[in-house]
DNA sequence: TCAGATATATCGAAACTAGATATATACATT
DNA sequence: AATGTATATATCTAGTTTCGATATATCTGA
């Protein structure tokens, strides 16, 4: 189980909300099964993110009750709180994207073959 | 440029020992020149980075004195820190470049190429 | 009724970051 | 001789990040 830093929680989050608007546990649970359960990204890290994510614009929120069955119409449900992909955020995702890639190539160049150490030499 | 934070800066400071032993100042030096200039990892970085990996076991040390051309034999010059890559930092080096690849493979299933925005539809 | 899942959010101690600072030698130019 | 730049190691510190723990509340199934 790998914990996620900043900047790939970042691109990871951006790149799930890519797919559709969606809200956090929901976030937490695609990024779980998109990574065959090796990433995590857990509460305290999903929901402060996804605040400055929406202070920097990149995301737009909107919150919807989520209704029991047969409950009381005017009864107070539990709420989730949707993140929609803001046209910023995706322009932002597509940077995040070049620059993730541009890191895999410069660190190519220090992730050659190590030279193996041979005991009895070359010859 | 691009900061380096911790993890690439093992990565990549232990694959540039892998090279061979060096030194504080020349690694920072090597660094730049295998990114074409776009990796930094400053003093304040790789100082504490080094004496982490020293008390890891990562590396042994060695100092060493440098002497100005003609310089008195017995007045005491500028010295030299000298890191050696250990077969347990060597280990770790496969390691780590393992847990990268991995995690770049994990990445990939975020980095599918985005959808168009197509204003005009499918039609 | 009770446990586990769903759902959002903050707290706080520890770790990390990165510019600034400190110290000292070596070398090139004026 | 003085000045500036490069070499060389190292710490300080304010700010940021991390992540397990905590808080609160609803929903679902046994």
């Amino acid at each position: 189980m790998l914990n996620l830093k900043q900047d790939h929680s970042t691109l990871v989050v951006l790149s799930v909300l890519a797919d559709g608007p969606s809200y956090g546990y929901a976030i937490t649970k695609a990024i779980a099964a998109k990574s065959d359960g090796h990433f995590k990204l857990t509460a305290s890290g999903m929901y402060p993110l996804l605040t400055k994510l929406e202070k920097q614009g990149l995301v737009t929120t909107s919150w919807e009750e989520v209704k029991a069955e047969g409950a009381d119409p005017d009864a107070s449900g539990r709420k989730r709180k949707w993140y929609t992909l803001s046209p910023k955020g995706r322009r932002q995702l597509e940077k995040h994207i070049e620059a993730h890639k541009q890191m895999q190539n410069l660190l190519d160049n220090f992730l050659a073959p190590l030279p193996d150490i041979q005991p009895g030499g070359t010859a």
